[in-house]
DNA sequence: GGCAGATAGTTGCATATGAAACCATCTTGC
DNA sequence: GCAAGATGGTTTCATATGCAACTATCTGCC
């Protein structure tokens, strides 16, 4: 069997790359906007797509709507988010960018362009373009993971999805 | 200029598969052996390499000190690893697994490795190769990140690239 | 010897995070 | 109409994490 030489280990592999690439990122926007990432993706979602609520600004940003509450509600605060009750439903209230979070968004959107391009200057366009399908490829794995994908599922994997 | 889709946005999707990779395992050792994963690189590295010090750890499992102080102040408790003075450096000690510790580790290994493999799956033996590599180039690329490597995007990076 | 600075490791504090309880509103079956 | 859930969203609490300050030891220079 083969020695479990961590640096070997994909999946720390990657977790090491992760933290290196969302700290930078992180780091910039909190010094520059005092943007924290679940924030930032927030507005992300938002500057795409105004007027979402926060559980379909959660389901866009693979964050929990704990997260996207305390990011949103921060955001309001900061007032760069406004919130507008919904019509029909009033649990629902609608998202946009205020005029002053749409001027930080037209500042993000450059900035996490430009990291990334930085990122991914170390590949050819042929490995960016091979990247990409294996993220695609091994995020789709991943979920076979969180159910009982390997050896003894013990069962106790209570997330019975569709 | 690219509209900053982020699901599009290679950070943001590195981000996101590695919180379910990591999630995935975190569970799975923190229900079969109580191990958080700090606790479980600690020792991954200690089965690899007896004998290490605080410091060796943290410089090979790219942790601060202060995570692996705690990690291994809990694994001590559970008596899974123990401390023996360095003899002549009074501030040093020297880590090892216990017996007990190396049962563990007897254990996690395959799990380990089995969830990788399981993980990997989606991918031909060749695509696993590359990933390998453009592993290695990321990591390697995002340290210029964390140092300004980037300043020149500080907003206004319409062009495109090389 | 003895003091200034480095280094190993720990602790305190302030913040981030997640699970679960919670509140308000909506929907459904009767 | 209304009780019994579902659903959107927030709050609470317990834990995890990161930074900075701290202790203890070591090294080097006088």
């Amino acid at each position: 069997m083969r020695r479990l030489l961590l640096d070997r280990f994909i999946p720390y592999r990657l977790s090491v790359l992760t933290n290196k690439v969302s700290g930078a990122i992180a780091r910039r926007y909190s010094e520059r906007f005092g943007l924290s990432i679940p924030e930032w993706r927030v507005m992300a979602v938002l500057g795409e797509t105004p007027g979402l609520s926060a559980r379909e600004v959660a389901a866009r940003t693979a964050m929990d709507k704990v997260q996207v509450s305390r990011a949103v509600a921060s955001l309001i605060a900061a007032r760069r988010v406004a919130r507008t009750p919904d019509g029909d439903d009033g649990r629902v209230g609608h998202l946009t960018l205020t005029r002053a979070g749409q001027a930080v968004y037209d500042q993000i959107v450059p900035l996490a362009l430009g990291l990334e391009k930085t990122f991914l200057a170390a590949l050819s366009r042929e490995e960016r373009a091979i990247l990409d399908g294996l993220l695609t490829k091994l995020t789709r794995q991943a979920q076979c993971l969180n159910r009982g994908g390997q050896e003894s599922a013990d069962g106790r994997t209570g997330a019975a999805g569709p």
